[in-house]
DNA sequence: GTAGGGTTAG
């Protein structure tokens, strides 16, 4: 129900009766013990939590005053029943100030502002609180002008104004305004000090609080507990120690803030002998003691505090839950999740980002989904999780649907969703959307430029990438050293050498970044894709570190364009000795053999993968339709419409063949049997995941496929409506593919202008089962 | 008797 309508009817209906009910009536103004009494007992049922307690009270009472009306409207707002509360206000007989100030913090904290300041504008007496509850809820949405509006507006100010505009400026990190209101005036009280203090400690500025401390007119417990927090978080714990055993009285606030201090500067013994000596503890002092040894990945100390205490909170779970998170522990994270009581944002945050992270695609998009149907409100954090998964496994259709999402829930113009947007697109090959995106951004970040630039050289578009490089170069944000990474892939993907290497030499100059290992991966990239294989070994010599197996991987991959076998075979040697396990590299050394037709080479490196037991990983493809994500592998047999596809695929052979086409059996990089080649050819994952697009996906609509594998030393194979020729042996289904859904069979076998299709090669992650549902 | 301002954990 949305409070807004209703309510403004409400006050618009009583606003003519409202002179009646301020004059007030004999029978109610009379002191009532017994009503009063009632009130109270309202009160504290509903500070307990015990809503049902509290209605049952209330719908016993023979007489109720306006207070009990507003205890009660108190109550529900408190414990989350804004709709409650805003059919018992339309109810109240005679609301007073008192009525309408609760009900506008209600709607100011949890239904929005627009609410708030429409029954702000229709209230017919407004006292100072009125104006208090307007200057604290704009400062708490960081609306710090309209929070001075309201403040100027109040005709008397009290002390919880003015502490009301000190910490709207200090919330939002304006401390030298918050300094300038506290120097314009005298009559300030210890919440004010306290305030601006907190100030100075959240910006770092011990100095200057340590001086309001030195000087304030009185000290209570909470300025030593700002002090002596500020001075643990800083890492100072020397003083906060000094501090803390300096003060005439310590709270559980003081005790957590050391507890935390230690814990967070890497002491926990101190923490640990610090929290035992507590004389109280509360549930935070107990969770930043779990966070101690959560933080060192000593789950088994921290499973037994969390059993040991006797008050868990909604941070108690989520510190469990995080802590099994970032150990790997991903069953236990969601056996946590699963048993918590209560869950929050931070709570489905938390177990998103864990599965995300660790690469549990499906899961990720589970829990998502769960999110949705259990109508948690989708943050940031979860939107950028779940984008990250969507770019991991290419699944464009799904990441578009986020976008839309995210744009309606308001977070399209900030760079913390944004970043994350612009990587799935362009990892979903989708150029055009992410430069729209970019666009659209308010806010971008380093992050948010080298996205685009490492976006685009991974594409080939160098040109493209060095253009938004430029672009940035105009603006405040200073490149760093990934911004210089994607400049010289960029170069080096569009043929642009001599660009490369000036930038490269120049860039410690220019924009202060050190080469570091990655930019010499881009060096020995960029010169090896030039032909310049001498230059690259040299470099790579002469650098001050030690190769590793990228860079000889990018050296093995140009001796093989280059046709040089004998730098490759040395190349390969080394990523041999480097990573044993390399998978990628046995398969590209055999490659190379393959290709020169050294077939007994292909075979000693097959012995050679068995013997050191190194697993090559199988090569699936899939494809998005309406919304299911279809996975396949080489002569597949599990989908459930297999008998259709290889119908389809075998008719399509037939034409094939009587169109004058030989299958390319030679390119077949495997030392088989010429017709389990023609096998391999016929029914590759590709193949199948293209035939299953055609008899499903509409004409006219891309179909895209994506595959997990990406061949070293092969560039993306794409056909786009340009028609991009593709040099792989893949390139005669797709082909055909292009020229069926264009409905001339045969006559464009050979060119590729039929609708748009896509080949990703974009070393996505295949989903764990097939045909489910996104 | 009922509403508004400062300190701790994830």
């Amino acid at each position: 129900m949305r409070p807004s309508r209703h309510l403004r009817s409400a006050a618009r209906q009583r606003s003519h009766r409202l002179p009646a009910a301020a004059a007030g009536d004999a029978s109610e103004g009379r002191l009532d013990a017994e009503v009063i009494r009632r009130n109270k007992a309202i009160t504290a049922h509903m500070r307990a939590g015990r809503v049902a307690d509290a209605e049952r009270l209330f719908a016993a009472m023979p007489r109720r005053s306006t207070s009990t009306y507003n205890a009660m409207l108190a109550g529900y707002a408190a414990n989350g029943r804004l709709p409650l509360a805003v059919s018992l206000f339309r109810a109240i007989p005679r609301p007073d100030t008192f009525s309408y100030n609760t009900l506008l913090h209600a709607l100011a904290v949890s239904s929005s502002l627009a609410d708030a300041r429409g029954l702000f504008d229709e209230m017919p007496v407004k006292d100072s609180v009125t104006y208090n509850v307007m200057i604290s809820s704009h400062a708490n949405h960081g609306l710090v002008s309209l929070a001075r509006h309201y403040f100027e507006l109040a005709p008397e100010k009290d002390a919880v104004s003015w502490n009301g505009m000190l910490a709207a400026y200090v919330r939002n990190g304006r401390i030298e305004e918050a300094r300038g209101l506290f120097n314009s005036r005298t009559e300030w009280d210890a919440i004010s000090w306290n305030a601006l203090m907190a100030g100075y400690v959240q910006c770092g500025k011990m100095s200057e609080a340590r001086e309001l401390f030195d000087t304030m007119p009185a000290r209570d417990v909470v300025s030593w507990n700002t002090m002596v927090s500020g001075y643990a978080r800083r890492g100072n714990m020397v003083e906060a120690r000094r501090l803390f055993d300096a003060a005439p009285v310590r709270d559980v606030f003081t005790w957590t803030a050391v507890v935390s201090g230690y814990a967070q500067n890497g002491m926990l013994e101190e923490a640990r002998r610090v929290f035992d000596a507590m004389p109280e503890r509360n549930p935070v002092s107990w969770n930043a003691m779990m966070a101690a040894y959560v933080q060192r990945r000593m789950m088994d100390e921290a499973k037994e505090l969390f059993d040991m205490m006797p008050c868990r909170n909604v941070a108690s779970w989520n510190t469990m839950l995080t802590g099994y998170a970032q150990a790997g522990m991903l069953v236990e994270a969601r056996a946590v999740f699963d048993t918590m009581p209560k869950r929050d944002a931070v709570s489905w945050a938390a177990m998103l980002a864990a599965y995300s992270q660790g690469g549990c695609s499906e899961q990720t998009l589970w829990l998502f989904v769960e999110m949705g149907r259990c109508g948690e409100w989708v943050n940031r954090s979860a939107f950028a999780c779940v984008l990250s998964t969507c770019a991991d496994i290419a699944a464009l259709e799904c990441g578009m649907q986020l976008h839309g999402r995210l744009i309606r829930a308001g977070y399209g113009v900030g760079c913390f969703v944004g970043n994350a947007l612009l990587a799935m697109y362009f990892k979903c090959g989708n150029m055009e959307d992410a430069q729209n995106a970019f666009e659209e951004m308010e806010e971008k970040d380093v992050v948010s430029w080298n996205t685009m630039i490492a976006g685009y050289a991974r594409h080939g578009f160098g040109k493209e990438a060095l253009q938004i490089f430029d672009t940035m170069r105009t603006t405040s944000t200073k490149p760093d050293d990934i911004t210089l990474v994607g400049v010289l892939a960029a170069c080096s993907h569009s043929g642009l050498v001599e660009k490369g290497i000036s930038y490269f030499y120049s860039m410690h100059h220019d924009f202060g970044v050190t080469a570091k290992p990655e930019h010499y991966t881009c060096m020995i990239d960029l010169l090896g894709r030039a032909g310049r294989l001498a230059e690259a070994h040299d470099l790579m010599k002469d650098m001050p570190f030690e190769p590793d197996s990228t860079m000889w991987g990018a050296l093995l991959g140009a001796s093989r364009i280059h046709r040089n076998p004998e730098l490759g075979r040395s190349a390969a040697e080394k990523i041999f000795e480097l990573e044993p396990e390399n998978a990628g590299m046995y398969v590209l050394l055999s490659n190379i053999y393959a290709s020169s037709g050294k077939w007994r080479d292909v075979g000693k490196m097959r012995v050679m993968m068995e013997e050191r037991g190194v697993k090559k990983v199988p090569g699936f493809s899939w494809i998005e339709v309406q919304n299911k994500v279809h996975t396949f592998s080489v002569g597949d047999c599990v989908h459930p419409e297999k008998e259709k596809i290889y119908a389809f695929l075998e008719e399509l052979d037939m034409r094939m063949k009587k169109a004058g086409y030989v299958s390319a059996t030679d390119m077949v990089l495997h030392d088989v049997e010429e017709e389990e080649k023609e096998h391999m050819l016929k029914y590759h994952s590709e193949k199948l995941a293209v035939a299953y697009g055609i008899l499903n996906i509409p004409p006219g609509r891309p179909i895209r496929v994506i595959k997990n594998l990406r061949r070293l030393g092969r560039k993306l194979s794409v056909i786009s409506r340009s028609g991009t020729s593709i040099p792989t042996p893949h390139a005669a289904p797709f082909l055909l593919a292009a020229s069926c859904r264009s409905r001339h069979w045969t006559s464009t076998l050979l060119t590729a202008n039929g609708p748009p299709l896509e080949l990703l090669s974009s070393g996505g992650k295949v989903l764990g089962s097939r045909g489910r549902t996104l």
